[in-house]
DNA sequence: ACTAATTTTAAATGATTATTTAATATCGTA
DNA sequence: TACGATATTAAATAATCATTTAAAATTAGT
């Protein structure tokens, strides 16, 4: 009817473009199979339910989004650790940017964080926490690293809030800057920008301050 | 008939509670007024809309963080800008990790960015852009400061976004991991924490490598 | 105490929500 | 072609939403 894909095909696409586009509480299964050319009673028939639609949308933009920008993308050899913190930045940013598929998993992860769901759990654990985790053992591969576990915790959350605000200040650049998308050249100038920024964070850290910051402040 | 409150009184208070919970979106006036042991019709009688009493939560919540929590705190004389950026980061994560009045306004910051209002506009003017503008004059204060436009830009967004990232990842917080508010000891932990990091990554950036960043990675 | 303004109330309105139902249509296969 | 499974459809269901209405209750001014 519609091209050649099948109605199923047509809403998971569709429910792709809404949930990013709403978040999962003000998107609606009607809007959804409207925008898919199929009945009201579609999402019900092929999914189950607006949530087991939602879960699938998830898996599509996750393997999307690792398949295209892994995080840990192969290195150098003999590289050093700004490498693989640009690596990172780099792949992070350009999901952030990416429009269509590759653009999906920022877009729904930025709603889910503020109205979380019931895949909130299975989203942490399955596609958050791993990345977390290769960015800390990156962290720790620094020459003469002995960060404690608090500074090694508290250096990586500084590394992925400076990529990940690009995420959430989001609607600031869609509703009120004129210029709303990166170029390829400004997501390059970015992650280098944080690689930089953060070797200069995690070298200032390893001064051995992470345990005593006495007399610091008066 | 409930202590001695006004009705409108109770209605903006219960307003805050839900608002900061669930968001403009998620919020109902039936479940506000429920809340407040007011009639249904409460709001629209003292207040006109759904829409005008978000604006007075708004305003509300952003009046008693910034005087509780100002972001341009006193600095002591001669002080580096290392106290300027602990007071900076120190402001931001009180009001994150705060109950209460106090805490509403980061609360309804990571709903409104998430899924934002005809408010958003007013918000980023009044409130935001000027913390932003305040951070950005301080980085400039630095000693031999000579950021160009472009990478004062990417730094003041490299601090802000470790800050921020603890007002959006909340729900992993308060969803996921058994503790879920920081003591006053460790919220002040992590902002000297900040403060340093992005101490190391400013002076990092600050070594001319702003604008040339031939042979970076080939 | 009387009157007028203000406030509160219960009920209704009309729109929208996810989901279900049963009838109809389409398709693959013999 | 004919049958059985799969897919699609329009309509209905029951819940919830913000807002309105008009009557009832309360308060303030004289």
């Amino acid at each position: 009817m519609s091209g050649k894909q099948t109605t199923k095909e047509r809403v998971l696409q569709a429910a792709c473009k809404i949930f990013s586009e709403k978040g999962f509480h003000e998107a609606t299964v009607a809007e959804i199979c409207e925008t898919a050319g199929a009945n009201i009673a579609s999402v019900n028939y092929h999914f189950g339910d607006k949530e087991k639609l939602y879960d699938e949308v998830w898996h599509y933009a996750f393997s999307h989004a690792t398949a295209t920008y892994p995080v840990d993308g192969v290195l150098p050899e003999n590289s050093g650790i700004e490498e693989g913190l640009y690596i990172f930045a780099s792949a992070i940013l350009h999901r952030i940017f990416s429009e269509g598929e590759n653009g999906l998993f920022a877009k729904l992860l930025y709603r889910e964080m503020a109205s979380p769901t019931l895949a909130l759990e299975k989203i942490a654990t399955d596609y958050l926490f791993p990345q977390s985790q290769h960015l800390a053992s990156l962290i720790q591969t620094m020459p003469d690293s002995h960060f404690d576990a608090q500074s090694l915790f508290l250096c990586t959350h500084s590394i992925i809030g400076q990529c990940a605000f690009y995420n959430f200040s989001r609607p600031l650049r869609e509703h009120m800057i004129e210029k709303k998308t990166m170029t390829e050249e400004e997501i390059d100038r970015t992650a280098r920008h944080i690689a930089y920024f953060s070797l200069g964070g995690l070298k200032e850290i390893q001064k051995d301050r992470s345990t005593d910051y006495s007399g610091f402040i008066e």
